[in-house]
DNA sequence: TTGGTTCTTGACTGGATGGTCAAACTTGAT
DNA sequence: ATCAAGTTTGACCATCCAGTCAAGAACCAA
């Protein structure tokens, strides 16, 4: 009669699901790294397997023995990705001051351009392709957020807080303009010349346009 | 001893230089076309030939017999796109009134965005990827335009006749507000809803925001 | 109608690409 | 040191993809 195995995994090749080893996890986070880079230029059909491996400095085989498929790398970058795009926003306050809290919205924003430009690459690729893989977070999640907060906008624009202005191209223009620096670096680094930070200015520049917008 | 045919292309498979026929004209228009449509939303190796032809309606080879290559369609697309891309910024007229050239430019931007959504993703796929198809324009044409126009900004500022602002995040700035509504269409459209224009009330909000930017 | 030219396409090729597999190597608990 | 589990990879496969080719269909001037 023989002793069933207690061990291994549920399927062959697939990866223990509780916690990861050392190498799992460093592994794993090397990968998405290099994916990240790949992805965040070529776009998702743009981006090979091959590209990702010499990136991370692995074989092809030991991708998928740790991501199941390429679409399963690039769902969880998105993911992730997803998980933090809204905090910046979720985080403006209908109890702090209004043109403060505005303000401080578009510099979280900035510095996440500054701090994660393939993260933004990333999402600007999936929206340039119609966004089919995170249609759903859009038009539920960040949707939902998005007119909660237009909402508390439009309340401090009646009652005097601020200007009169459009709450939605408000968001909008705040989105665009931040994540134009992530997004349009090359073109912005090459107008600008080699030794400049595509960033440079771009603060007080931001900082006049919406002071002189929001003031009531 | 034989005759040289005197007819015949140069090269077997190359269409005629000279002047095109109908049909010529006519595949050739709409074969752009729909490249136009397929790499603007998948960047360039992103996209198939196949993809394209059943788009446009054609056989790969037939659309093969009108263009030499895959690079080919895209190189053509590009080159018709850059013609035209400077015109709103070229008319930025230095014997205008400051604060009203500078709207106009922007509606200039606006209304490309509304009218060419597709060569407006297109070029955005091309920054996305480093530009590397178009970074001798960028460094030099669109350069020497964004130098020069730049200088005649901060002029109008140095004078009195325009805010004090940084010229080259204005100019940014229109371009990151305009495109957006091009590029992010489908994210816009899905915060706002199916019966929406994503550009209802775009041009009111960006006429408020320099408006007060701009006043001396 | 005729005959040369232009246009169209089914069938194909060589190379890239996502993914598989079994064998080999490494690690770490005992 | 031992060995079972975890990790790595060379070789391989099926499919996709850009591009070719030769033969046939449509066009058009005489």
């Amino acid at each position: 009669m023989p002793v069933p195995k207690k061990s291994a995994a549920e399927k062959p090749g697939t990866p223990p699901r509780g916690p990861r080893s050392r190498i799992q996890k460093r592994n794993r986070q090397i990968i998405l790294d290099a994916a990240l880079e790949v992805f965040s230029t070529h776009g998702f059909r743009g981006a090979t397997l091959d590209q990702i491996a010499a990136e991370a400095g692995l074989s092809k085989p030991n991708l998928l023995y740790y991501f199941d498929s390429k679409d399963a790398i690039h769902r969880d970058l998105l993911t992730r990705l997803l998980d933090t795009w809204l905090d910046p926003l979720r985080m403006l306050d209908a109890q702090g001051e209004p043109q403060a809290e505005i303000m401080a919205y578009m510099r979280r924003k900035l510095e996440m351009a500054r701090d994660f430009p393939r993260e933004s690459r990333l999402f600007a690729n999936e929206i340039l392709q119609g966004a089919p893989r995170i249609e759903q977070f859009i038009r539920n999640d960040l949707r939902q957020l998005v007119d909660e907060k237009a909402q508390l906008l439009a309340d401090w624009s009646r009652t005097g807080r601020l200007a009169p202005v459009d709450p939605y191209h408000l968001i909008f223009s705040i989105w665009a303009l931040t994540q134009h620096y992530a997004d349009f670096a090359a073109q912005i680094g090459m107008i600008r010349g080699a030794g400049h930070d595509p960033l440079d200015g771009a603060e007080p520049f931001l900082e006049q346009l919406y002071t002189r917008l929001l003031a009531p």
